[in-house]
DNA sequence: TATATTTCTGAATAAAATACAAATATTAAC
DNA sequence: GTTAATATTTGTATTTTATTCAGAAATATA
């Protein structure tokens, strides 16, 4: 067994994905040819940064979601993208935002379980830096990346 | 002038996209028929949703991003699942979770700027059911659906 | 060990994307 | 308002890719 699924869920979370120039065609009736020029202008202009798969979360291992809200100390307060951006690169951050408000970071974090998300905030969020998080837990998601579920 | 390009926006935020069967296939060295087999039985599994395409949404006029924490009405909070798949409707909504603590819902909101968030709150997150709302706003996204910015 | 089931893979086929050239439409300059 | 430059649309031809299918190999089950 070569075991691909899990390097088919890696290289799909960001990309590995094409557009469906013949069937969106039919959809819109317009010749191929001018749905497939339309979709280069996008891709040239950088409006579309990639294509990429939408999982049920809880089939890949991935069923406990939460936001962390995340309160950086004084002297990164004033640069909260640094440790944002070093953030990121962590497989279980979907996504990382620079917030207004009481607190400076948002995450949004996926994990297999309770016990991974309490070892993921072990490692990764206790660190210099981060002086305070505020997990909220998702329950359920009813829609996610525009795709409703 | 055909104003193809909402349209494919809009295609694209929920779907029309494929896998690129023979990049994966050269990119992890495999016959193509092997990683074909692999990404239908992820399909048929159901752990993939669907295949989109990412927007930087400040080129496609989505350039205002928020979170809004929601807190329903005592009536409602037994089932707030009703009204987030009401809300979940909307396309300027990215996500939507039943969350845990303080706050009923959290949603994720995109919009091409304040005036037309304020509208957004006004039509669509000032109704029964709903008593009060906490809008994060982000300042600058690092990374979402996955993907680095 | 025998048998069923799942996974892998090459060969043949069907479908789709892309490159190209020409026609049409839009915009800008004067 | 005319002309020139630029952008968009679209058909044809070509290249690339996905899909089907049958059988082999591996794995699981009895």
């Amino acid at each position: 067994m070569k075991n691909i699924a899990p390097k088919l869920i890696s290289l799909f979370k960001e990309g590995y994905c094409t557009p469906q120039i013949a069937r969106i065609a039919r959809k819109l009736k317009e010749p191929s040819t001018t749905i497939h020029y339309n979709i280069k202008k996008l891709e040239k202009e950088k409006a579309i940064k990639t294509y990429k798969a939408v999982f049920d979360h809880s089939k890949i291992a991935e069923g406990f979601c939460t936001f962390v809200l995340v309160s950086l100390s004084p002297d990164e307060y004033g640069d909260p993208e640094r440790i944002g951006k070093d953030l990121a690169k962590h497989a279980e951050i979907e996504s990382v935002d620079i917030i207004t408000g009481d607190w400076e970071l948002l995450l949004k974090v996926r994990v297999a379980n309770q016990d991974d998300y309490y070892h993921f905030v072990k490692t990764v969020l206790s660190r210099k830096g981060i002086v305070k998080i505020n997990s909220l837990v998702s329950f359920k998601q009813l829609k996610t990346e525009f795709v409703a579920l």
